[in-house]
RNA sequence: GGGUAGGUACCGAAGUGGCCAAACGGGGCGGACUGUAAAUCCGCUGGCUUACGCCUUCAGUGGUUCGAAUCCACUCCUGCCCA
């Protein structure tokens, strides 16, 4: 059994803000299990390693005997949060929402510890909410206090729309520590003005505020933006281990201390050199969704493939083209984008790449978009830089 | 409801009758170099069994014209000002 002062600095590890330290220390002297909430919007399918920041601070809280409450925000999703957004999110129905909220949450349970996990749907409660209810609740903040937000600040600034609706968004958020009578509420830096909205909407409810706790925000692959799906700039936790490993060898060496710091809660070796610093980071998140092997075995893989540029003996897609497919080279690169690695390119796309010198056949470059592959050959046919194929027998 | 400025490719933004599949910048992709990092340089960035050819595209519909992203009419959408 930890002291309440351990407990109070490991939980403040790694936090990029706490409001405040004093309220976090006063709710730990309870000495009685906090309810500690965190909200996820299932706006696309899965989760990422940026949401593996919070879940992770919430599984540290569930490890020291406190009530993890996870907010799946079916109701909150349709609406998409404004948080950083420069344009109004597309909508969501709530059937793609809930079939997106199931695979969340097996998802997030990869992290949680489900047995002790409380799941909530935020529809529980706003979905029997009447009108009159919604502006009962929306006569509890103002305009002004809403429009205060950078967010939309900013769209108005440069004349973009900002719709009625979005401004519900931080209202919801904040009813929804009222409903649960949240103790503790996570969320990335970007969350501040929407769990202050809690603390605002407790205190008129007459309960004790919740202690915003705000976790830095995971940088995407594309070392600028926030890691998200829409952006493209995100690793899955549950893609394949080579994709995996292959994403995260593409961060770049700044960003590095960054994954090492929010992801494996340590700093880097100062002594390693930065591709095996990249190397371990890889293996060991890898390992930490798929397993031990898996992410030994993703990391031969990448070695063999990238660093020593071993296609032939690398594990690579087999792709037999139909018979009756003409043999030139587009039209092959087409199909087996298509039909092996889930692509779809356009012919033009194909052709670009010949001529772009990015396609080889047995190891030789082929910049002729008219080339022929025999049918009786076999071999790999490298397509781009991460996809390559084998077609007949090794 | 009135006035006004707009809606161009992934984004920003030129173009205001033919030379426009549409400048330029960003992003993205590919190549060289590498450590699938960074930096740098180069190329590509609507589709088509590959063509100095055809097709689709400049909010939508319908016109004018030999010819429209560009002109006209109507419609839809957005900002700003007024109510």
């Amino acid at each position: 059994m930890s002291t309440f002062s351990d407990q109070l600095a490991a939980l403040m590890d790694g936090c990029a803000q706490v409001l405040s330290e004093k309220e976090l220390k006063a709710k730990l002297a309870l000495g009685r299990p906090l309810k500690v909430k965190l909200g996820v919007d299932p706006t696309s399918p899965d989760i990422h390693l940026g949401h593996t920041v919070g879940l992770t601070k919430l599984r540290q809280f569930q490890e020291l005997g406190h009530e993890a409450i996870l907010i799946i925000g079916d109701f909150t999703a349709m609406i998409g949060d404004p948080s950083g957004r420069s344009a109004t999110r597309p909508h969501l129905s709530h059937e793609q929402v809930m079939e997106h909220a199931k695979t969340y949450q097996e998802q997030a349970f990869r992290i949680l510890d489900p047995e002790k996990t409380v799941i909530r749907y935020n529809g529980e409660w706003f979905g029997k909410m009447n009108f009159q209810d919604v502006m009962r609740l929306n006569s509890r903040v103002t305009l002004q206090q809403m429009l205060q937000r950078e967010d939309f600040r900013e769209r108005i600034d440069k004349g973009l729309p900002v719709r009625a609706h979005e401004i519900q968004y931080p209202i919801m958020q904040g009813w929804d520590s009222v409903v649960i009578e949240a103790d503790v509420e996570l969320g990335g830096t970007d969350q501040l003005f929407n769990i202050l909205v809690g603390r605002d909407l407790q205190h008129e409810e007459g309960q004790h505020q919740q202690v915003a706790m705000m976790l830095p925000i995971l940088t995407g692959l594309d070392g600028t933006q926030k890691m998200s799906k829409s952006l493209g700039n995100a690793v899955g936790v549950s893609e394949p281990p080579g994709e995996m490993f292959g994403k995260l060898m593409s961060i770049s060496d700044e960003q590095m201390g960054e994954y090492y710091r929010l992801l494996l809660h340590e700093g880097i070796s100062p002594t390693a050199h930065p591709m095996e610093a990249k190397k371990g980071l890889a293996e060991r998140l890898t390992a930490r969704y798929h397993s031990a092997e898996e992410a030994r075995r993703a990391r031969e893989e990448f070695e063999l493939r990238f660093s020593k540029k071993d296609l032939e003996s690398a594990d690579l897609p087999s792709y037999a083209a139909a018979s009756d497919l003409p043999r030139d080279i587009i039209t092959l690169g087409v199909d087996a984008f298509e039909r092996v690695l889930g692509v779809k390119k356009s012919r033009g796309d194909l052709r670009r790449l010949v001529e772009g010198g990015s396609v080889s056949w047995r190891g030789e470059k082929i910049t002729d978009p008219k080339a022929l592959i025999p049918a009786s050959e076999s071999g790999v046919l490298k397509l781009d830089r991460k996809n390559a194929v084998r077609i007949g027998e090794r």
